[in-house]
DNA sequence: TCCCATATCGAACACCATGTTCGGTTTCTA
DNA sequence: TAGAAACCGAACATGGTGTTCGATATGGGA
């Protein structure tokens, strides 16, 4: 718990059990992952693990952090050459190439938990990007906030599915069904050009 | 495990089981609620709460289909006076008279097993709906499973919101959000009309 | 109404995962 | 190279799980 420094060790067992986790999600369910099933794979200490983080959520949540962070750098750099509301496309290229990580937790036995804080924080982002896009005078038929929400369950929706296929379509046709669900619905509510998505 | 009889004991067992762990899903999320709260509760002795079902996870799957067996009887009853893809004005109305039954599963401290299932279940339900409604020769530019997840994820992400306001809007209001969410996809989509959602 | 099958009770039990403690060992870094 | 800090791992207390079993209560058929 107290072990926040750049010390190599630290960063080498957190970076073990980081991994450890991941790779278990791939194997079976959050909820029967157990904190000893993680330190064998890591190959760490009881006592270390729980010097590090105070339970098994905690591990969780700092590797969805870590994953956020990811997606959220990926998208504001993807913004600059591709303005809009979402640079779609490119984030689903970063899903597929980051494939193992982002099926760990979007689809795998990856726990209903980050259902919620995952898919949390993809909607703040997701209205945050909004707010800056909408028309000065936006007549809200529809909050603001649901939209995101909206708009960031029909994008997992699509990566879970996307996984459930063994990601055999290519981003492309999937980026097309994400634009094909929401857009329609995104212009008739902001009344004015939005760009794509 | 063997009760399945009509005896009146049994069903009172059971009956007190569900109504326990419905109050203690609106005070505590489902992964903190233990069996022992369970019984207090209802007062119910241990090892016929486990005469009944195996676990904490099968009485809350049995609840479940309770609740939706409910709401596919509403559903195709108010389908008789009104045709269309989802009597959607008539599911709210229906939900806000269940509330508190309905808080406690999709909003409630509610369990997030049940995101999967409760969903699960409501995506079938509509998948089908779809079916008997789209145009004979439909062309798939985006696959009937995930139009249907569409739809269900934008109804639950509805009824979410509205237990997060304390239910302040009318059904009809809710409605009303659904409708624009939905439906110019879908008549984007299927290139027909569909008439009213 | 009576009788018996069966449901319920509840205490006791074995089991297993959790999170803590602590003395000893290893590893980093200054 | 020395000392601070991280790691190790065994041992422990705690608490929830699911089972067992003999005793008691209750419902339904005759």
């Amino acid at each position: 718990m107290r072990n926040d420094k750049d010390d190599r060790r630290s960063k080498r067992t957190r970076q073990s059990l980081g991994d450890a986790l991941i790779e278990l999600m791939l194997e079976k369910h959050f909820e029967e992952i157990t904190v000893q099933d993680i330190l064998d794979r890591a190959n760490i200490g009881r006592s270390t693990f729980y010097a590090h983080y105070s339970d098994k959520e905690s591990l969780l949540i700092s590797q969805i952090e870590q994953v956020i962070r990811d997606m959220k750098a990926y998208a504001t750099e993807a913004d600059s050459t591709h303005p809009g509301l979402l640079p779609s496309l490119e984030l689903f290229r970063h899903v597929k190439e980051q494939r193992r990580l982002m099926q760990a937790f979007v689809w795998g036995r990856g726990a209903e938990l980050l259902t919620n804080d995952f898919q949390g924080k993809m909607t703040a982002l997701i209205e945050q990007k909004l707010r800056a896009l909408i028309p000065a005078a936006y007549e809200p038929s529809v909050p603001l906030p649901i939209v995101a929400k909206f708009v960031a369950s029909t994008f997992l929706l699509l990566l879970r599915w996307w996984f459930d296929e063994d990601m055999q379509h290519t981003p492309e046709q999937v980026n097309d069904m994400f634009q094909r669900l929401v857009m329609p619905t995104l212009h008739g509510l902001m009344m004015s050009e939005v760009g794509e998505v």
